[in-house]
DNA sequence: CGGACTTGTCTACGCCTGTAGACTTCGTCC
DNA sequence: GGACGAAGTCTACAGGCGTAGACAAGTCCG
């Protein structure tokens, strides 16, 4: 996988960083070890304690990484009048094959019961349920963006964690039709008092 | 917890059961161990291999007593012709507070990466995704039932694995006026055409 | 060229895990 | 009422975990 590197700590830790990430994401906190790590950034164990401290630091700067990535809910997207089309198709488009930029959300889930997840969700829920709180007008604001932020990760998790034939083989563009008014509901302002 | 019992194979067995149950759910496969399963039920680690083999065969007897239960999506409600508000009520009910019946769900997202993770997802997915599909009239049957289980998995993971306030302090009332147009948007057979 | 610092590895320790076998205690039936 | 089988516990064993400290090898500056 990492062919022999010259020394070079940036390189090094960087490597144990991404391994960590893949590792995470993939099996949870708990569910990678150091060694396993280490080994797919092409070291032994005892960098990973070198460079990170611990593998709970280490599990801190995974997460500080991740949370300074943009995400779907970039301000530009929030503030498009096209916003529930926009986050359909990209939605789709970024659970479909490839590329996992989900880590975030699969190593909190994965990482049941640590004080490390709990630290992680708590970051997770004040970056994306505020910014996209805050982009939305009208009644109830709170509670439809955490309804968006629900059908986006249940669809994540239906979609690549479950792995759900009926979404992993699907049209990509049937599932943006189906997606979309859902958004489009939720971001609409209304919630026209239309019972109680 | 569980006050001396008098000698009671079946008793036993039916505690480690429910023991076994509350720790997966709240930790994963992975999260708990023997021990404190059998702690949990009040006996000694070796009665968990006497009763159920192994600690992998006593997952497998959990997940086929969580199949067994009733859901949500049982033939009643998804004939109903009010279907959309009954599950979004129901759906806001059992995610409520206590009563945790969404034990399975947890489990499997909980215990990535194992065989026996992955013969549960399959049972799961089998099970709900199937009786939803058949109950779906109209184009793309398959791909809504999914995105309606995507929006309840969604629903439950944000209000009661994250717990974000804005769900879990929200009036109950509101969030069944949001979550059904989502279910009914995704039950009516239409997705008439409009684009593509 | 040679020392000095950095980068990386090796060995080992204590802890916890799931599991196995031998042992003790309780309940029951002839 | 004594014995046999069931119910439960105790001790122990490999193996994996995260981590610590001592040691080897590479790189760079004077």
């Amino acid at each position: 996988m990492t062919q022999t590197r010259r020394r070079d700590a940036a390189a090094t830790r960087a490597a144990i960083l991404a391994s960590a990430r893949r590792g995470f994401a993939r099996s949870g906190y708990d569910g990678v070890g150091v060694r396993e790590i280490a080994e797919g950034a092409g070291v032994t164990a005892m960098m990973v304690n070198r460079y990170f401290g611990s593998k709970e630091r280490l599990l801190g700067e995974v997460i500080a990484q991740i949370m300074a990535e943009p995400t779907i809910l970039t301000r530009e997207n929030l503030a498009a009048p096209d916003f529930p089309a926009r986050i359909a198709a990209l939605l789709v488009d970024i659970t479909a094959a490839g590329s996992t930029p989900l880590d975030g959300f699969l190593i909190m889930l994965r990482s049941s019961s640590d004080e490390a997840a709990a630290v992680a969700r708590a970051q997770i829920e004040a970056h994306y349920h505020r910014r996209l709180t805050e982009s939305l007008d009208g009644d109830l604001a709170p509670q439809r963006a955490a309804i968006v932020l629900a059908v986006v990760s249940g669809f994540q998790v239906m979609r690549q964690v479950i792995g759900l034939s009926a979404l992993s083989d699907a049209d990509p563009e049937d599932l943006r039709a189906l997606l979309e008014p859902l958004f489009r509901q939720l971001v609409t302002k209304s919630t026209p008092a239309q019972d109680r």
